[in-house]
DNA sequence: AAGGCCCTTCTTTTT
DNA sequence: GAAGGGCCTT
């Protein structure tokens, strides 16, 4: 297939800036690999001289093979491609010597990092109640991501200062584990190239080419980077499209588009418009739903692959009858022939999602694989091997460290942890592991003399087996090194307990060594990057005939002949959480864009009126989004009755007028009514009705209600969850303080 | 030191 | 409805 004109234009464009703005489905991964190879095989630039950054690793590894199909592997080498991640940790070791850290880094992931902002409130004395980690280290990263250091930290409130102070240790933390987190590696690759001008004029001079995928998606940091990167040649080719910028809550600023436009003067413009994906019913539909978004420029979908059928929706009356409908469409169509089981994609918000999909798909018995670098990585066994082999590679790495001291449990506890801890800290230049090293040499040690006699050997066996793992790193390849360490510390036995949990654990480190085996002929550090920087795409395989479930962030720039989008429910998609930021809004609309532009020729929208999540039932209303698609798109949404259904429902549930635009969600754990009867009677829920807070007649025991019960006296509710006899609420009693009772047991009387 | 039990919190989304 | 933290017991 030949290159329309304005890809053409593209591919082909002059030296200097170009940016193009290219819609989904517009062809622009051709665009970027035809543009290498233009670049190589046309204009004789050598394959070094070009740097691509893509958004997934799968991406860099496709294009690169796409461009060495185009001209032959040999004018492909050195090309330099990869996430901005991945460019960012090669240039880093490469430059090493430049920074406070030593070659054998580790980089830290979301769990690492939680950690060491534990310690380093704990450190500081700071209530790690007040102050959740995880919410501190959102303020971390934030700042870090536009570039903010803790000296320049700005702070407006007591909690600001607090955070800076926290963000400050932090960073002293992760030197000291040399380690850096995501976030450093674009940050301090940014900031070397803005320090060191002989790094800078290095690369800048090297890359004579840059192009940039996703640009939308890029942060201050990345911009930064290569905005250094480009200054020499300036010759710096983005593709993009803001339309498709869901990464805003990460610190992406789609607005560097526009900064591009500025900083990189009069760049080159070029629209891509035509989709060669998606039905133009689908287009239709897409275009609806993002035009209700403003301060976007309109773009025309178009496509002349056919009007195509139009959108499907249903209505699940609860979460499993929608995962049951969408196993069910999938079985149907795949056997009357219509499309294969890896043409299916059902898309979800958020990854609890995904469990009742699964359950689905197994019961139906669909071959189906799970998008998510989490599923794998995130388990504890993984975690727990990954953690040996970086402290043997990086003895300096305490996260590591404390984490696997214990596992399997040798007689270490928390106080000898501490004291190793402590130890370490007094005596400056030592860090815990290169303590555990010393204490290994033998007795003579004047260190031993700090910790208990009970702590000693344990301690001084564990010593040994590390010092041994680390002598052995030398010469054992990383499976063999693998192996020893799983023996010496009897993991198998430990994991295998008998149950078939135990089997499903070993079975995981096994699928991990086959990885790390991979790697023998290359570098430990370069398995433990990759292991580090996978990403949800880089986790699907291809080549079985398998549906595939994922969410909608990993399934930007994917597509499929059949799409299911899941929990168009207000609340989940949009998600609660951006109902009261307009902006967010707005890029929770792009997220449904970027999922309904993934389909090709069938698209399903779904939700149920009646989910279960924390484990109590919420009941939802229709996502607001699917009033923007025109219903001459859609079959099985019925509008037309929806307003005696709306009738009924304000009858069942007690007419409040003065809520009735209210968009709350109304949800048991907060509201459920106390009331035992009438619970599987009453009608379904249909159209916005449910949205509305439980009428007072019902919510008894609502928060803050006064209650008299007949042992403990006079309290006021604090919480409650599940219905009927299942309700349990929480009390706080003037005599007794806080307790939780079950409603079905006790009788409590409402005070006035 | 370690295991068990109960409580709280948690969920967006990801490199 | 899981997972982590605090508190208790062995």
């Amino acid at each position: 297939m030949s290159l329309n004109p304005q890809q053409n234009q593209a591919v082909t464009a002059e030296d200097g800036p170009v940016l193009v703005l290219a819609g989904p489905g517009s062809g622009k991964t051709r665009v970027l690999t035809q543009r290498i190879a233009h670049l190589i095989s046309q204009k004789g630039v050598r394959g070094y001289q070009i740097l691509a950054v893509t958004f997934t690793n799968k991406a860099a590894r496709e294009m690169k093979e796409r461009v060495e199909n185009l001209i032959g592997p040999q004018f492909a080498q050195g090309l330099m491609l990869g996430t901005f991640h991945s460019v960012c940790a090669r240039i880093l070791r490469r430059e090493v010597m430049h920074l406070p850290y030593d070659s054998n880094f580790v980089i830290f992931d979301s769990d690492d990092q939680q950690v060491v902002v534990k310690r380093a409130l704990k450190e500081l004395n700071i209530d790690d109640k007040r102050y959740r980690p995880r919410s501190v280290h959102g303020y971390i990263s934030n700042a870090k991501n536009e570039l903010i250091s803790p000296d320049n930290f700005p702070t407006t409130t007591y909690r600001d200062e607090v955070v800076k102070r926290v963000y400050a240790r932090y960073q002293e933390l992760l030197i000291e584990n040399n380690a850096m987190d995501f976030d450093d590696l674009l940050v301090v690759t940014a900031r070397l190239l803005e320090e060191n001008l002989g790094v800078r004029e290095k690369y800048a001079e090297r890359f004579h080419h840059i192009l940039v995928d996703e640009f939308q998606d890029t942060n201050m940091a990345q911009y930064t980077l290569i905005k250094h990167l480009a200054s020499v040649h300036k010759n710096i080719f983005c593709v993009g499209d803001s339309d498709q910028s869901v990464y805003a809550w990460r610190g992406a600023d789609y607005r560097n588009l526009r900064r591009f436009e500025k900083d990189f003067n009069n760049p080159e413009i070029i629209l891509l418009e035509q989709n060669y994906r998606s039905k133009q019913n689908i287009l239709d539909a897409a275009m609806a739903v993002i035009k209700q978004n403003t301060n976007r420029r309109h773009k025309e979908l178009f496509s002349d692959l056919g009007t195509g059928n139009k959108l499907i929706y249903f209505e699940a009356g609860n979460d499993y009858e929608e995962a049951t409908y969408v196993a069910d469409t999938v079985l149907q169509i795949t056997s009357s022939g219509a499309a294969r089981f890896s043409d299916c994609a059902v898309m979800y918000r958020t990854n609890a999602q995904s469990r009742l999909l699964e359950e689905s798909f197994l019961r139906a018995q669909i071959p189906h694989k799970l998008v998510g670098a989490q599923r794998f990585y995130g388990r504890r066994e993984v975690k727990d091997v990954i953690a040996y082999l970086r402290l043997v590679h990086n003895p300096s790495d305490q996260v590591s460290l404390a984490r696997i001291i214990g596992v399997p449990r040798r007689g270490i506890g928390k106080k000898a942890l501490e004291t190793l801890y402590q130890v370490a800290r007094e005596a400056s230049n030592l860090t815990p592991g290169a303590l555990l090293l010393e204490l290994s040499s033998g007795t003579k040690s004047p260190y031993w003399e700090k910790f208990t006699s009970r702590a000693a050997s344990p301690l001084s066996n564990f010593g040994k087996l590390f010092a041994d793992w680390r002598a052995s790193s030398e010469i054992l390849t990383i499976s063999e090194l693998f192996d020893k360490i799983l023996l010496d510390i009897g993991y198998a036995e430990y994991l295998k307990d008998g149950t078939e949990e135990g089997e499903d654990r070993w079975e995981n480190v096994m699928e991990l060594r086959r990885m790390a085996e991979e790697f023998d002929e290359r570098s430990m550090t370069e398995f433990l990057e990759t292991v580090a920087l996978i990403s949800d795409q880089d986790t699907l395989s291809e080549g079985q005939d398998a549906a595939t479930l994922l969410t909608l962030h990993a399934a930007k720039g994917l597509e499929y002949g059949v799409v299911f989008i899941v929990g168009l429910d207000d609340g989940i998609l949009p998600h609660s959480r951006t109902f009261d930021e307009p902006e967010e809004m707005e890029e929770e609309r792009r997220l449904f864009y970027v999922g309904i532009t993934r389909a090709k020729n069938q698209l399903y929208l779904l939700r149920a009126a009646e989910r279960r999540r924390y484990g109590s039932t919420d009941w939802m209303s229709e996502s607001r989004f699917l009033d923007d698609i025109p219903d001459n798109l859609i079959i099985g949404k019925t509008r037309a009755s929806s307003g005696t259904s709306r009738e009924k429902s304000y009858s069942w549930m007690g007419k409040s007028s003065r809520d009735s635009k209210s968009k709350t969600r109304w949800t048991s754990s907060s509201s459920k009514p106390s009331s035992t009867s009438a619970k599987r009677t009453r009608p379904k829920p249909f159209g916005k009705a449910q949205g509305k807070p439980a009428p007072a007649k019902e919510s008894t025991y609502r928060m803050g209600t006064r209650i008299r019960h007949p042992e403990f006296g006079d309290g006021i509710i604090l919480n409650s969850r599940g219905d009927g006899d299942d309700e349990i609420v929480t009390i706080v009693f003037e005599s007794v303080g806080i307790k939780r009772l079950a409603v079905g047991v006790v009788k409590l009387e409402v005070l006035g």
